[in-house]
DNA sequence: CTAGGCCAAATAATCGATTTTTACTAGAAA
DNA sequence: TTTCTAGTAAAAATCGATTATTTGGCCTAG
């Protein structure tokens, strides 16, 4: 959806969408919550038409589920669907990732270098918000050049899904610090092209951030 | 998209949706078309709220593309994306068959040997969009007892994709027979609960339907 | 006292009109 | 002839009002 935003002005629609999709992310709606379009258009100050539009994206999208002549709901959240997403990512990332470390190049190299140093240089006063787009953005660096459109979508589509889990999560200090020396070593086997270690490296990381996630799901 | 159908009476924008989709499936709109919204309110006889809800929620499946302020387009047909969908359905599709042969029960059995009969019975003077349907569904009971929903999520949207290819390739008689064939074949091995042998022939099958349609894409 | 049905309020969905933006064309200047 | 610009037509996006559906409380019949 972010290629639509760069091309052309943005509409109101799109404006809402991505608002509303962070919304939901950062857990701002609780799981099963009823989305009422009355207390929406309140809220963001929209118009009825964009507003729907929006909802309706996101639902074909899979952050809301849409019930006819019932409107939106936020999905809920269950140990099940987190163990599908988590697995489903370790297996889709993982390929990516071997693939990306098969095919990138230096620009790749510098992109994902600088990426980290961002994402590590963010400490702990640093806005929750800004640290999760740097998170984001570091995780899409890295599986970038796979190769694959559709791999990369779905690779996206499922990092949503699963932040939504781990921000319910308590962020304890110390786990941080364990998912950024991750971060820091899959970098390093990136560029050393060692696409096995790499990638088992990625699974426990993502396993990883399941786990603790998990911990306070239900 | 076919829960939201199944629970409450078809609102206007879902039945929209539902007969673009499958119009779009078919060929019916050229690759790279512009929809206008004007045209398509008398094609389909609705008005203008329904309808722009559908094609947002096209829009975010994947079946279109949305420019802001410049409305909505068929996506492209390329040999490159064909390549892509095809390498990413051998996988999930691949993985998916090898689950459901872990985990598919009786019912799964009976559910398979009856979609492959209706399949193989629909000869040379159905209708086509029947057929097409048929063939979805046996696709589709297949791999349904895999356990993950996202998963199966992933190949329906990659088999509408696929589809969009499959359909603007020349219907050999030759050909179908080869492809019914591989289908009796691949309940064989599933019923012989043949995990590793249905994996393999499932990913042949997708590959030689994927070489027909990139023979006449472009 | 409970079950079922009816009515009113709340909410979702749709419509038609209006505003905004883009696409096209013709005419003027280089 | 080409290129730029103004004006116009077309199309997309948005708005406010209207219609249809659901929800929940209340009343009645059993």
């Amino acid at each position: 959806m972010n290629e639509v935003l760069k091309q052309g002005s943005a509409t109101t629609a799109s404006r809402i969408y991505e608002m509303l999709r962070q919304d939901l992310l950062d857990g701002r709606y609780a799981a099963g919550e009823r989305l009422t379009i009355a207390l929406l258009r309140e809220t963001y100050q929209v118009g009825l038409s964009p507003l729907r539009e929006a909802l309706n994206r996101l639902a074909a999208y899979g952050l809301l589920r849409q019930e006819n002549q019932r409107g939106f709901r936020v999905l809920e959240l269950s140990r099940d669907e987190l163990a599908d997403i988590t697995e489903m990512r370790r297996q889709l990332e993982g390929k990516a990732l071997e693939l990306a470390v098969k095919h990138g190049d230096e620009e790749w190299e510098s992109q994902l270098l600088a990426a980290n140093h961002r994402l590590s240089k963010a400490c702990s006063h640093t806005p929750v918000v800004e640290w999760e787009q740097l998170h984001s953005r570091f995780h899409n660096a890295l599986v970038a050049p796979c190769g694959s459109v559709w791999l990369l979508r779905f690779i996206s589509q499922l990092h949503d899904q699963f932040d939504r889990y781990r921000r319910v999560a308590p962020r304890a200090q110390e786990l941080r610090h364990q998912l950024d020396a991750q971060h820091q070593e899959l970098v390093d086997l990136a560029l050393a092209r060692n696409a096995r270690r790499a990638r088992e490296l990625l699974e426990e990381h993502i396993t990883l951030s399941s786990e603790v996630a998990q911990k306070s799901c239900r």
